[in-house]
DNA sequence: GATCATACGGACCGGCGGTCCGTTTATGTG
DNA sequence: CACATAAACGGACCGCCGGTCCGTATGATC
């Protein structure tokens, strides 16, 4: 939107708009690793060149546009997980939820969203942005999560406890349990929703 | 002990014994291996020629012996782990102790391992033999906390809630908390029994 | 001290992440 | 439409690393 507008005025901006090219090769670049990690089950059976192979562009380009494997692949999950955000935002804002709902609502999405992509989470684990290491990922959920466990009265201690949850669904975890052990989604779902259950305290309501 | 008779009657016995020359290599790369993960906080920092370097032998060697990075990592943690397991054990099977000090004692030991360990266990994570896959430690920890999670009542899923108390200590979000979060050991401890405490069931007993 | 299985070590290989730079192209201008 | 230029492109190239191979050395055995 504006795009043009915006360009006019570029002395005024520090940001340059977005070349046509660069975008769809952006784009692309996306779409193919996203395709890529996904059908591979194990993240380094995924090479920057197989990537740049599929999206159809040049090495070069991946390394500029993304600075590295791990940028790209935290790209890729941005990607994907920006729609999602809104969504948690929402139905974490909506003023009718009772907390414990809210907390289990969040983890019950972050677990299928892992499921979903869990070949890409492993790879995005794997190559170094595991869970807290410089992953903005990770510290959207964890505060997410943190916000909505202080609101639970009988958590004493909501930073630690939302570490703790969100190790419970860790990608190679979640992929363990459903490929090698064959849980079923469903399974670890409901496994998940009564453990939670239990560490929001059968007392404190 | 009575290596001699063992090898007196070789003949009968498939496997061969070790070498001496072959022993103190061996001791010298495990060592070796253990001294340059402890001391370096990114598991890529050491590549195993500066193990082989370090110890003092031929890259061949390392390889020949443990097949890969990944069994040496292994091995590596197998030689740490193993006086710490016959403890473990004696602990477990020690008929005095209440369920739920059993568990909290087996989470606190592992805890404690692995923040004394902790370089070396993201090491190990890092080489793929992070959880569940391929990791004998792994299914030992599991199997272990799995029993003595079975005789707490009001635990109704000792399978999942073993996996998901092992993820809560997993080696990367410890040296997480304690290098980058700056939290105490004795703090993350504590912050953890309480923890467990909380999932073993605030009404169950 | 001869023989022989066993272990040694380091040159070597293939692949991968990441860089570099000469070439191409989208975009704005007259 | 031709031109200028900033921006993006792409793939040859590099260094490193895990893993292999094979000629050599050595501990065990008689």
């Amino acid at each position: 939107m504006a795009r043009r507008t915006e360009r006019t005025e570029r002395t005024e901006r520090t940001e340059r708009t977005e070349r046509a090219d660069a975008q769809r090769n952006r784009e692309a670049v996306l779409a193919a690793a996203d395709a890529l990690f996904a059908a591979s089950s194990s993240p380094h059976g995924v090479s920057m060149d197989d990537i740049a192979a599929a999206a159809g562009v040049g090495k070069g380009t991946l390394f500029r546009r993304f600075g590295d494997r791990a940028g790209l692949i935290a790209a890729v999950i941005t990607s994907r997980l920006e729609p999602l955000q809104r969504t948690v935002r929402e139905v974490q804002e909506a003023t009718g939820t009772a907390p414990r709902q809210r907390v289990l609502a969040l983890l019950d999405t972050s677990l299928t969203f892992k499921i979903e992509n869990r070949n890409l989470m492993a790879a995005a684990e794997d190559a170094g942005l595991s869970s807290p290491y410089r992953a903005q990922h990770y510290d959207w959920w964890h505060e997410t999560l943190r916000a909505a466990l202080d609101q639970v009265p009988g958590v004493h201690d909501p930073d630690f406890t939302a570490h703790a949850l969100l190790a419970t669904i860790r990608a190679d975890l979640v992929a363990h349990l459903i490929d090698e052990q064959k849980m079923s989604p469903e399974g670890l779902r409901c496994s998940l929703a009564a453990y939670v259950d239990n560490v929001l305290g059968g007392e404190g309501g």
